[in-house]
DNA sequence: CGATGATTCAAACGTTCGTTTGAATCATCT
DNA sequence: AGATGATTCAAACGAACGTTTGAATCATCG
């Protein structure tokens, strides 16, 4: 995932896995196959770690609305986790997650609905609650916003890095970037409601 | 860039050109120069675009630090001006300049960092202004955050789109996407700094 | 017109890919 | 031990890829 659905050779996969490259067929049928059973052995955990947070959150509130943190912290804490494990294995696998959403590869578009779909409806529920005065619209892109900024810093595919004037220190600490990066999609969660829409031309019926 | 680059052919290409297969290597010499300049070709003008807005914006402040929204949307207006192009292939130039950083292909990554130093030269340090109390480390990782909201926003491969209780209205229409996409990152840049990280086990030091 | 250089074209080249095959090897059980 | 089913393996298959080739076509100009 390093460098692809298309681009990643099952003769590479295989070489490193030390297995024959008969191997895949045999045990998974096809390539496809394949990347989806790990998908599902990555993000299936992953997801559910989530729910569970948020389960627990929402038992704890006995029925108070969520706090954004919380929420956030939800989605964000399992993917600590992932990066916890040993070296490389830890990193590979956010950027096999993050890079996901944005993998042209045809077979990942049928994968990745079915494991966010109840992560989506979860969050999307407690968001609603915990800013009851945001327009549904407006909360599912800031919600889409919020996705898109969790998967691109997970593939750590930085942008910065490469240019000089902006050197980091603590690139690696994946904790460290989550701390960061709660309180940046906490507060674009807040924001004030972007100004009125002009439809142009559109006569009334506009939206309270 | 529908697909990727590794699994786009030349045959491909050339036969949605009505030219000749031959052609790219006669004409660019390889598929990785072909690639090279359509990023020039495209992302040239469009980040040329967005540092003649940033001028222009200077000029008129006269030496005051540039506010939030207006540097973002020095960033961000271009990109309509590309939309605008006919379908569609101003969707699909998006989709290619969003996708481009989450590209796995190794050509990619040489060409990106030199089409978008100056610009972010340019708005770290009007950022800068505009933040005078913000860290630095603080703010690059909030750029990071920013450019990754924006990259995963072009590209359309919307992770909400799919599923059924999250149906939208006006998903075609990029004015009304980055009009919410403004307030959300002016929010996430003046955000709160988070709270103090704890170094583990690693004596003083600490800046300021 | 006829020569020259640039461009187009059909065909082929050498690689690499995912997959298949059939024999060899291993594990399990009577 | 010997038979049986599961797994591994080396080898090959057909398809698709980027690239090359050499002839055909086009444009330009003395």
């Amino acid at each position: 995932m390093q460098q692809g659905y298309v681009a990643t050779s099952l003769r590479g996969i295989t070489a490193k896995a030390g297995v024959n490259l008969a191997a895949v067929n045999y045990h998974f049928g096809c390539k496809e196959a394949l990347i989806r059973e790990v998908f599902e052995r990555r993000l299936g955990p992953l997801n559910a770690a989530r729910i569970a947070h948020l389960d627990k959150l929402e038992a704890a509130a006995r029925g108070r609305p969520l706090g954004i943190e919380q929420i956030i912290e939800a989605i964000v804490a399992p993917v600590l986790h992932v990066s916890k494990e040993p070296r490389p294995r830890g990193t590979i696998s956010l950027q096999l997650l993050g890079r996901a959403f944005s993998e042209p590869a045809e077979t990942l578009r049928e994968i990745l609905p079915a494991q966010y779909r109840e992560v989506v409806i979860r969050f999307k529920q407690a968001l609603t609650r915990a800013l009851p005065d945001m327009p549904d619209q407006e909360l599912i892109w800031r919600m889409h916003f919020m996705f898109g900024t969790l998967s691109y810093t997970m593939t750590g595919n930085d942008a910065l890095k490469l240019i000089a004037t902006c050197n980091r220190e603590d690139g690696d600490d994946a904790v460290a970037i989550m701390r960061r990066l709660i309180p940046f999609l906490a507060a674009g969660l807040r924001a004030p409601l972007p100004a009125l829409q002009i439809k142009r031309s559109l006569p009334g019926r506009r939206a309270a």
